[in-house]
DNA sequence: CCCGTCAGTCAACACTTGTTGGCAAACAGG
DNA sequence: CCTGTTTGCCAACAAGTGTTGACTGACGGG
């Protein structure tokens, strides 16, 4: 019914933003360059996202889509947790785009707060022993998940970069499962 | 000696723009602004330093200053090694500038490989059972050194930037100790 | 067929950016 | 004192930015 006739306009602005602004950062993805891309005129994309800054919000739209893990034994969680989140990383760079912005923009890093507070904050609740330790546990969880991010895609450090994905499992999965719901004085075996 | 009498300008130069490069990020700290903080012509600043690039890689010289780790026993060296990090990250915000440019340029994230191979990658040496490991054990210390300072100083995430130094010692030394001296399978006790 | 709405193009704006060269004042050595 | 060098400021440039508004066709319902 409202499919417009600019409909693929506005697709193809919104798939050339998230690149440019996952490879480039926000400040240096140009109007132009983005435009250019998706082989329209700048000015097109101010009519149908006002600014710069609404095109972004549009492009960084995202969801974690975290798995339920209501079937998942509890002692897996982590493992699970980070296969999910290597498999959200790659398949779609709208995060990818978030974290650069973030960086330097208080906008997209409120977005990335409201994401891990608001998804991964409920998770954290179900598994955590005192749910009271919620909001530090996802926070602990995001540190090492956005910091493996940031090393590995944006970064490039030539040994987190080069990692199988099952050894990014095996490392940093028990990791997040302690973040999660391990103790405080849990340490592990040396 | 060889002192010059704009040696104090220089200085000044420097200093604000690790301020600013800091704060804003690589593009959007403007050598304007950082001649206004120094109380400068920016001209001056192209004189001194050629040009931004210049500029960024004068004030973003660093070193981690590692402990020598020769003292500490084995198994308490990755809460040492969170705690140091923490009051580097603290007392000097070189690396905050480092890090907010890094995730946009080419030049400051090769200069962070190089910091973390080569500071960090020494010591992991040191430390892990295989010395084979130690690029991957010092790049996996990174994942969580970086990720958590990114939440805490950048993102501002507020369950982690209202951590306590110790509770953070507290989570991520277990954490940094497994990357350096654990076995790949061992778990934590959950 | 005709006319209002929509999609798109073009040129230009106001502004900021990094960067440059010229010029005046302060200094230092003879 | 005078001359060459240093230190600094001023004005300007060229390029690139986000953004705007006017104009041109192409649809599509009546």
């Amino acid at each position: 019914m409202t499919t417009r006739r600019s409909d693929a306009t506005r697709a193809a602005i919104l798939a050339a933003a998230r690149e440019r602004f996952a490879a480039d950062g926000f400040e240096r993805a140009t109007i132009r360059s983005i435009a250019a891309d998706a082989r329209i005129d700048p000015s097109m994309v101010m009519r149908y996202y006002g600014n710069k800054e609404g095109l972004f919000a549009a492009a960084a739209e995202f969801d974690l889509r975290l798995p339920d893990m209501a079937e998942v034994t509890p002692g897996q969680a982590g493992s699970v947790l980070v296969g999910h989140f290597l498999q959200r990383w790659e398949g779609d760079d709208t995060l990818l785009a978030l974290l650069r912005a973030a960086v330097t923009q208080e906008g997209p890093a409120e977005r990335i707060r409201a994401i891990f507070a608001g998804q991964l904050g409920p998770l954290a609740a179900r598994l955590a022993p005192d749910p009271a330790q919620a909001p530090v546990r996802a926070g602990l969880v995001a540190t090492q998940m956005l910091g493996f991010a940031l090393c590995r895609y944006v970064l490039r450090l030539p040994p987190v970069a080069g990692l199988e994905r099952d050894e990014a499992v095996a490392w940093l999965g028990p990791t997040v499962q302690r973040y999660l719901t391990g103790d405080l004085r849990a340490l592990p075996r040396s």
